[in-house]
RNA sequence: GCGAAAGUGGCGAAAUUGGCAGACGCACCAGCCUUAGGAGCUGGCGGGGUAACCCGUAGGGGUUCAAGUCCCCUCUUUCGCACCA
């Protein structure tokens, strides 16, 4: 997801030179390069297609358009026009939705490679703050150019085809790279790709261009005028002491705090820039009157490097020790949302590794996992304060208890996917902890003291600790490796449903306490992360020792949960036939037979040929016939 | 418009490497029990069909002995967005 915001984009910087008196003589790079004049600098994706170049467009706040603009009011005034829409798109926040504009600023530029010149425009969609705010355009081979040159009647030329020659007309724009450079001199007949290549090393020999990678990572404000943020500790020295007059605060002057009287008057401006016991300063290099900076830094800031404080937060020094930090960091686990994975992130990424440039630790990056956990929806909306339609669990804590409700919430859903709030089941998970509590409270008073070894198990034993020590691995899995909570869940509740089956003999005392004790401090010790105060009173009606949550995680025995029979689906042409019994590692050779033992598999197969026999030992069979 | 994620019973969801679709739970139905409860126990529960069987993972193609799972196209939903040269 970051990749895509940051947007790496593999391109070519180019310049070309404004045709002006300066120029003259300007020779194409098939000769001499003696380049003089005023450079234009463009990044393009495509300089495959630069011969097809037919204007080159500035931003309406280019440094060249502003010289324009100096010579010519006329210009000047449709400028301001430009600026003035692209402004109004960027608050609203849909650039993507201006309508094109440009006017001709009547001065030509000069293709690096061809010597051609080509009219200069200015128009409102070219952004000053992304890349070199200059493009060329190229309308027969990119869909804004297109639009932009059919409307004002700049010419349009063909300089890739298609790399396998169709009948069918060219629709212009052609966009696609997969294609042989035509019109475009020595270079026509290359690749795409190759040209590409081969231009950027033209460009770099001749001094005007080189290969570049542009990010699109949006220069996001530090400073804000507004109250409530943190003070930047900078004062502006009035006798200009240093060169700019630029002080920072002395580090046991720090931390500058706020005002706490500041009178909020919407008059615009920060407000702090009006309460003068802030704003007036001692300069402290050389005494005299500073003013303070009265701008604070945005929320964002704080947020990109708070948990490093987290390591030392009593240090009263310095916002942390590195050589603490370096212990702690980087962190192991983030979780958080989507809304995080892209600016927080991001930024807190970026800040790291100024700390790091800075000396300040020694971790690249501030986490090492990333999780990102599922929304919470309820009637088809994303929950949130904004929406107004946010749930308190408290009324579900109070009806079900803490342990119910945190239950269920993990039950519902596993936390990489978005959870539909429904409380229904909520009720269903209380009555499932009604029934561990029956369950163990009828038998620990056998199992409490048990102390004899277990030895070996057999017939109602086996099958129960087999059952148990599948859910042991089963739990494990989920639990450590995927994080799937509700899976867990489920396979404590089919344990449980498999004691309860065997009530009658457990009420029959078939199993011994030793047995019942591993059975039921097991369960307890599984719960204990899902339903940890039911698990600690059952952990101590269980006799067990110390705090539930203080023990270590139950290991699973793999002899005792090995199946001695597995069932295998035995299919004829990919249709579920029949499943046969077979013992548990058993050869492709003996499933083969159990299989064509089968009578329903008989039936099926019956007056047909049999073409082929797939056995995957463990997992299946299938038959093929005709 | 671009980008990302998702689509499985009445509902929340399982199916870890392609190998018995729907585990577990909710809701519902039937029965039992009872000093009648927001309780407990037993059984049923994708669709069609008396049945044998047939159909079924948004829709359509494909790969494969075998597809919810892999590939292509289409549709729908949610989230994010910046005409990015």
């Amino acid at each position: 997801m970051q990749r895509n915001w940051i947007g790496r984009s593999e391109g070519t910087e180019v310049d070309f030179f404004l045709d002006d008196d300066g120029c003259e003589g300007f020779v194409t790079s098939h000769g001499k390069h003696e380049r003089r004049g005023i450079k234009i600098s463009v990044f393009t994706t495509r300089v495959d297609t630069i011969y097809g170049a037919t204007s080159v467009q500035l931003a309406p706040e280019h440094p060249l358009t502003v010289e324009f603009c100096a010579q010519d009011a006329g210009l000047q005034s449709k400028v301001a026009a430009l600026l003035d829409e692209q402004k109004k798109a960027r608050e609203a926040g849909d650039v993507g939705a201006i309508e094109k504009h440009g006017v001709d600023t009547g001065k030509f530029a000069v293709n690096p490679y061809s010597g051609e010149k080509v009219p200069i425009w200015v128009a409102n969609y070219i952004l000053m703050d992304y890349g070199t705010g200059a493009i060329m355009s190229v309308p027969a081979h990119d869909e804004r150019d297109y639009e932009f040159a059919t409307k004002y009647g700049i010419a349009v030329r063909q300089v890739i085809e298609a790399a396998e020659k169709s009948d069918e007309a060219v629709v212009l724009p052609f966009c696609s790279e997969d294609g042989v450079l035509i019109n475009s001199g020595e270079y026509s007949g290359m690749s795409c790709e190759a040209a590409q290549k081969k231009l950027q090393e033209v460009a770099a020999a001749g001094k005007f261009g080189e290969a570049k990678v542009t990010f699109r990572l949006k220069d996001w404000g530090v400073s804000r005028q507004r109250y409530w943020g943190t003070p930047i500790p900078m004062l502006y020295c009035e006798n200009k002491c240093v060169d700019d007059g630029l002080v920072p605060v002395p580090d046991d002057q720090l931390p500058v705090l706020l005002p706490p009287q500041v009178e909020i008057t919407q008059q615009g401006g920060s407000p702090l820039s009006r309460v003068a016991e802030f704003v007036n300063a001692k300069c402290p290099k050389c005494g005299g009157l500073a003013r303070r900076e009265t701008d604070t830094m945005d929320t964002f800031v704080d947020s990109s490097w708070y948990f490093y404080r987290y390591t030392n937060a009593k240090n009263d020094k310095q916002p942390f020790d590195p050589a603490t930090a370096q212990y702690w960091f980087p962190i192991d686990q983030y979780i958080g949302g989507v809304e995080h994975a892209i600016l927080h992130l991001i930024y807190s990424r970026y800040w790291t590794k100024v700390m790091r440039d800075l000396g300040l630790i020694k971790n690249d990056e501030p986490a090492t996992r990333l999780f990102t956990q599922g929304m919470v929806i309820k009637d088809g909306a994303k929950m949130s304060k904004s929406k107004g339609n946010v749930v308190s669990p408290d009324d579900m804590v109070g009806r079900y208890g803490a342990d119910a409700t945190r239950m269920y919430a993990l039950f519902a859903a596993p936390p990489d996917r978005d959870l539909d709030w429904q409380e229904d089941g909520v009720a269903g998970v209380s009555r499932f902890l009604g029934r561990v509590w029956r369950l163990t409270t009828k038998y620990s008073a056998s199992a409490r003291g048990a102390k004899e070894t277990r030895g070996e198990v057999a017939g109602v034993e086996l099958k129960l600790l087999r059952k148990l020590h599948q859910t042991v691995a089963k739990i494990t899995l989920d639990f450590e490796g995927r994080w799937h909570f509700n899976t867990c869940i489920a396979a404590i509740m089919e344990l449980v449903n498999e004691l309860q089956g065997a009530d009658a003999q457990l009420a029959a005392g078939e199993v011994r306490p030793v047995v019942m004790q591993e059975l039921l401090r097991t369960l307890v010790l599984l719960l204990a992360p899902f339903a940890p105060f039911l698990s600690a009173e059952l952990w101590e009606e269980l006799g067990g020792e110390g705090a539930v949550l203080r023990q270590s995680w139950p290991k699973s025995d793999a002899a005792l949960a090995a199946e001695d029979e597995q069932e295998i689906p035995v299919s004829v042409n990919g249709k579920l036939v029949s499943v046969v019994k077979v013992a548990a590692g058993a050869d492709a050779k003996k499933i083969e037979a159990a299989a064509m033992a089968d009578e329903k598999v008989q039936q099926r197969i019956e007056g047909k040929t049999l073409v082929k026999v797939i056995v995957v030992p463990g997992r299946a069979v299938n038959l093929v016939v005709k």
